[in-house]
DNA sequence: TCAAAAGTGTTTATAATACACCCATGG
DNA sequence: CCATGGGTGTATTATAAACACTTTTGA
């Protein structure tokens, strides 16, 4: 069997993640600092170059693991990007992934790793290449999803206020939700385990702790679930 | 300025299109009959290869061009396929994009393209490679597509029936939609001319003819306005 | 005159939104 | 005893869904 493949053009595929990041209330980018030409020296997104050997989820999760230490990190993917003079040195295409997690609990893989720093949304350096267009795409697909469909573990310590979870949907979507609103809402997607615990930290009178669900969320994952936050 | 690309690995990118087409109620893929190793003859998604330089949209456009002989067909970008395995020639990772379009008129200019054919969802052949998945993955988008933002121009003769375009969403969406609370949405979005013009050719009574108001049609397009449909 | 498709509104149910006061406690 | 954040419920509005009869006219 020949394929009528030789003489097609190949290519450089490239990967870019974009790893969101929540930390007390605030959400955040990670970026590196590229050490390699074109652009050195300047902030990019998390990104390397595919493998004949591996999927682009593959290649994703290995550059994001080299880069940053970080694994486990399930991210989806987000568009493909192919404008011919996207890279200056060499035609390059590229897709890119995003993912967020909670910067908490992955703040330890992070620290050896001085190229990656988490930014802000609000101040973040202008990118390379078409990185802003990459990160700005990600923001809405975010935004989307996190007002379609309840917003999954591992976001948030795994004993968690209301107050929190509160904070969280209003960083992704950049604005106040009502609290009565948001806590009958969350309440009606019965996913939640209110626990006897207490978190005393921020108030005289303590707010009590909430755990995820599991069981429950999978459950209404599989269906045609939705949240709406006023 | 030395880019450090040069030890990476270059591929091969393929793009397909997912031609949806819709004619007299029914909704159909736009399929061709491969002329070339490996799979030839077997019916697949119009697909063929980037080239270094056009961009992927252009590439789509080409390829369909070329294969069909339609031009004018605005196609929105699906999915990215990398399974390694996927074509078994030769690694491949392949775009996919998808538009539906009106069969009627674009009927003329496939009639000389011989290798490519219509089928109605229901009794698709079996695709080659993940063809069958990308289809897949096409007719969700549209469905959910369909039911959160009015279907646009080209899919319909200029002038219709609120029958024909109940139709056309009852095809998309796979199942019956009442037709007093259609109209009523349909009329509450603002967006068809009524003409005084009847349709003769289905009933004694006639009836009325309507038209896209294009203005208005796009001045909602840019808000975030949706439909949804009982 | 009747068959076949067109046209038309109202009621009900559900979901989204707006809105304000009391509670508990550590200092 | 009071300042601070925690907790709670109801009324209103908007949207979705269910539902059936009358009109027209060519054959």
């Amino acid at each position: 069997m020949t394929a009528g493949y030789e003489l097609e053009d190949k290519v450089l595929l490239a990967v870019d993640c974009i790893i969101f990041g929540f930390d007390n209330g605030d959400l955040k980018v990670l970026l590196v600092k590229r050490d390699f030409e074109p652009e050195k020296g300047k902030w990019s997104l998390i990104g390397g170059f595919l493998k004949k050997t591996e999927t682009l989820d593959d290649a994703a999760r290995r550059i994001l693991h080299t880069l940053t230490g970080m694994h486990d990190i399930y991210m989806e993917q987000l568009y493909t990007w192919s404008e011919v003079e996207r890279d200056p040195a060499e035609r390059t295409i590229s897709t890119s992934f995003y993912a967020i997690i909670d910067i908490k609990q992955h703040d330890k893989e992070l620290i050896e790793h001085h190229n990656a720093k988490w930014f802000s949304l609000s101040n973040a350096p202008k990118l390379i290449f078409d990185h802003d267009q990459m990160l700005n795409k990600a923001i809405m697909r975010l935004r989307r999803r996190t007002s379609i469909s309840p917003i999954g573990f591992g976001l948030l310590p795994e004993k968690f206020t209301m107050k929190q979870l509160q904070k969280l949907y209003e960083a992704i979507l950049d604005r106040k939700v009502d609290k009565r609103n948001f806590i009958n809402k969350i309440k009606s997607m019965d996913i939640l385990v209110k626990l006897d615990e207490k978190d005393m930290s921020s108030s005289t009178k303590g707010s009590y702790l909430f755990m995820f669900d599991q069981e429950k969320y999978d459950a209404k994952q599989t269906k045609d679930f939705y949240l709406k936050i006023s």
